[in-house]
DNA sequence: AGCACA
């Protein structure tokens, strides 16, 4: 409070560095250009032109700091400044210590997009979101992002240039649909160009980076615990404080969901003391109660972005609840206290009428299994129209890769396998419970 | 005219 930052953005003097800051260069300025302006004072090592928002400002690196120097000291005390195609360039030592040059943006297209997440809460956008967004356009091989000065950046790579060119003309400068986040999250806007890199390094499975080619990939200790930067906004706020009760939203709910489905997947991680269904925004959300918060953040880890169905139904998207302890009223085929002995006999079976209260979502599907895929759900559903409606093709793998759950080798559900996210139970199903074909 | 995407 009482002093006020005013440090300059930088410094009227820099430490030296072998490494030169030019600026005011013309646009037309070309790497060897700046290898001849730096030649006489030493050996040129490493040059980086068309830097900065004009494009106007340029890196020389030399083989040894003297030769820096030396370039310097001799245009601090010339007559004639530097100059490139008559134009004059200022120089100072850079900030930096080496040129890294990493070819990220190219003008072509290729089969990675660096993608730019605008707006006020773009940091708050998981990478699960971004996963979900741009895999109706085919499968996404990996994601990494990560905070420059541009902003928040994810680099998505799909299989090859022609998903990534449909994916970023369906998608540059929309916004990402709001029914994706939580409610107290603002609209967050895509800016897509074309990366140079055509196949990202994911050495761990994180909360800022994923590789769904490798679902053995170990996964980082900080996707793992939970806290900090998961809950922690760049302001420092709490956003999402942990809990022990989980809220639940299910996406693409093509199959009815039951308390008595969510009860088997959720206790996979822990006993399940209470669970309270209720409709929200036309969809199914749960609250689903623990005992502790750390079984509620290992199934909310376990949990989050995966399906309970094959092909894609029944998407979970879990956020923690400001809930600590649920009022159960009565137990019903919506709401159940599981720690009230004798009720479970209550009314054990999930009503047909339970069914019905259900929002159906376009025709019953059908049971899926193996690599036939029914009628894809429509991604573009939620965008603004103009969106392409559908993905041109879906090629029969994704939808199942998208289901492989990046467990940490310890934290293994005991039910679940390592491949696919199986509903627990006698047999190991691949369609709801209670869906009863030909039956309303 | 003022510093680059992990």
């Amino acid at each position: 409070m009482a002093s006020v930052s005013s440090q300059p953005q930088f410094r009227l003097t820099q430490p030296p560095s072998k490494v030169l800051h030019l600026r005011n260069l013309p646009w037309e300025c070309t790497e060897e250009e700046l290898v001849e302006l730096g030649k006489p004072f030493g050996k040129v090592v490493n040059t980086k032109c068309n830097v900065g928002a004009n494009r106007n400002q340029a890196f020389i690196e030399f083989a040894d700091l003297n030769q820096a120097i030396a370039m310097i000291s001799y245009y601090a005390s010339s007559s004639e400044p530097a100059q490139v195609r008559g134009k004059t360039v200022y120089l100072q030592y850079s900030n930096r210590q080496e040129i890294v040059n990493n070819k990220t943006t190219a003008d072509v297209s290729g089969n990675v997009l660096l993608v730019t997440i605008e707006g006020a809460d773009a940091r708050l956008v998981s990478i699960d979101v971004l996963h979900l967004v741009f895999s109706a356009f085919g499968f996404v091989h990996k994601i990494t992002t990560f905070e420059k000065t541009a902003g928040f950046q994810a680099l998505v790579q799909f299989s090859d240039a022609e998903t990534a060119s449909s994916a970023k003309n369906a998608l540059d400068g929309r916004n990402i649909p709001r029914y994706l986040f939580p409610e107290h999250i603002g609209p967050c806007t895509l800016r897509i160009t074309y990366s140079a890199h055509t196949d990202l390094s994911v050495k761990f499975q994180s909360h800022r980076s994923r590789d769904y080619t490798n679902p053995n990939l170990p996964v980082a200790s900080s996707a793992i615990d939970g806290g900090g930067l998961f809950s922690v906004g760049l302001d420092g706020k709490k956003l999402e404080p942990e809990s022990n009760v989980l809220l639940a939203s299910i996406e693409n709910m093509q199959y009815a969901v039951t308390l008595d489905a969510l009860h088997m997947v959720f206790s996979a991680f822990g006993p399940v003391q209470k669970i309270a269904m209720f409709d929200k925004n036309g969809g199914l959300q749960a609250l689903i109660q623990y005992p502790d918060v750390q079984t509620a953040v290992a199934a909310k880890e376990a949990l989050e972005g995966h399906c309970i169905y094959d092909g894609g139904f029944c998407k979970l998207h879990i956020t923690y609840s400001r809930h600590n302890d649920l009022s159960i009223k009565v137990n019903n085929d919506r709401s159940r206290d599981y720690t009230i002995p004798n009720t479970a006999m209550l009314n054990p079976q999930p009503s047909i009428q339970g069914q019905q209260a259900v929002p159906a979502v376009g025709p019953p599907a059908h049971p899926y299994s193996g690599t036939q895929h029914p009628a894809m759900p429509q991604p573009s559903a939620g965008w603004a129209a103009g969106v392409p409606a559908a993905p041109h093709s879906m090629p029969a793998g994704p939808a199942q890769m998208n289901n492989h759950p990046y467990l940490p080798p310890g934290s293994m559900a005991p039910q679940m396998g390592p491949g696919m996210m199986q509903m627990p139970g006698p047999s190991g199903l691949s369609m709801p419970p209670s869906y009863r074909p030909g039956q309303m």
